[in-house]
DNA sequence: CAGAGTTATTCTCAGATTGAGATTGACTCA
DNA sequence: TGAGTCAATCTCAATCTGAGAATAACTCTG
């Protein structure tokens, strides 16, 4: 609630800013990539660190995250998924002042490089399993989106957002493969993946030729109309998740 | 990122006011309950909301959310689960300047009635399924934590937060049918109960007496170590939900 | 152009999990 | 004392899963 609102007078009370951050996820070269920046300015100039920014007085929060992807990566389409991943605001995690951040996690199709733009010397993807030492607690955010993206693959058809519009059942694979880090059994998958109502829907085409080693023409896919997998894809159990 | 800071001067920038909104349930008379309070300042005096308010200079967002149910209800005791739920910050949701609020869910086993404290009129357990208008999104917002509750239920231990320490499997079997609004097999929700490793720990002990209409004693758990539930315990499939 | 190697797709089969129903026996209340 | 309740366990068929193998359509190399 906003009880103290009436008498709450934001130029006299300690300030507080509002940021957006946002991790952008796709993949590449059989590696799940993060896109960061470069910090142009002061604090951690130099450093790496995710982008995001200010959000502006009469912009919601996604449309922040959007504009600050392409305000400093230039990425301009609008990523496949976007969500909102948590909120960090623990006094402290900025040297100068109260900063709260709401943290977007994004998932994109293998996109062209980035270009760097505003207050970022450089913008990049990255392969998450190597990040640079981010600048703040982005370390922390970045993590906390990596293992939301693999939570959200078990349950939601969402794998398709780091596809194109079509693909083949292969394709999926090597991004789940990719984003849990563990080999799948093709067979089983392909099985699964056609049995869940609405995970994907058969185009009718298959590829042009086979795979760049051999093989035959695989069948082309595009994303289904479900929100939800049931039954769940559930990724090979860690013992030390559970515990 | 907060590339803007080093030239951001708060008092003269577009102000941001930070709150925390807590959307307290619990399970009273075999019903969902949210924890709401009554307005006593405008806006919206006279109004339901949820408890919350700003943040203070130097306090962590839980700690901010728990000093709010304190301060706001009287419930002093640290509920049994706490996590963060999502931020709501769209300009406009509040009639007088710009609020984000960061909304955290709060799981707590049946506890004394709340107590009307700072800035609140009235503070009740309240059945989820009928509540009055809310004030602000919050309407929103606790319909965003029903639906979080549910799916938790599902992949975590988190149900026997409901619980006191010591209950019976019919007991946390009346919380998922509660929780998800479904009635169980009681034969089959045994089995899975004691079938997924670390869920519940037997006590040897059992209940005093019979059900109040009859029945064995039944023997008494307490939550067990897992911090997943693997397999998961998935509620019965809905298929609105899913497409 | 033939043969070796690769891969999409489909089967098989045993083991585990689930859903639905029934059974047993301990307990309550009238 | 008898009827009804309910914890706990079992049965059985249907479904799902994990592991491995078979098939056939392709690639590339020699």
């Amino acid at each position: 609630m906003e009880d103290f609102l009436a008498e709450y007078n934001p130029r006299l009370y300690a300030p507080v800013a509002v940021t957006v951050d946002v991790v952008a996820l796709t993949i590449r070269d059989r590696r799940l990539h993060v896109l960061i920046v470069e910090r142009g300015v002061e604090p951690y100039a130099g450093a790496w660190a995710l982008p995001g920014g200010f959000i502006r007085p009469d912009e919601d929060l996604p449309e922040a995250a959007v504009r600050e992807l392409a305000e400093e990566t230039g990425v301009a389409t609008r990523p496949a998924h976007l969500e909102q991943l948590a909120s960090y605001g623990g006094p402290g995690r900025d040297p100068r002042m109260r900063v709260v951040s709401i943290a977007y996690l994004a998932f994109a199709p293998d996109l062209p490089d980035p270009q760097a733009g505003t207050d970022a010397a450089a913008a990049v993807w990255h392969p998450v399993d190597d990040v640079p030492t981010l600048a703040f607690d982005h370390a922390r955010i970045l993590a906390d989106g990596v293992e939301r993206a693999r939570s959200k693959l078990e349950y939601t058809p969402l794998a398709t957002a780091f596809a194109g519009e079509l693909f083949t059942i292969s394709d999926l694979r090597l991004i789940y493969e990719t984003v849990w880090g563990t080999p799948l059994h093709a067979g089983n998958f392909h099985r699964k993946v056609l049995s869940v109502p609405g995970f994907v829907e058969g185009t009718g085409q298959t590829t042009e030729t086979g795979g760049p080693r051999g093989g035959p023409r695989a069948k082309l896919y595009r994303a289904g109309d479900a929100r939800l997998l049931h039954p769940a894809l559930l990724r090979p159990a860690r013992e030390d998740e559970i515990r």
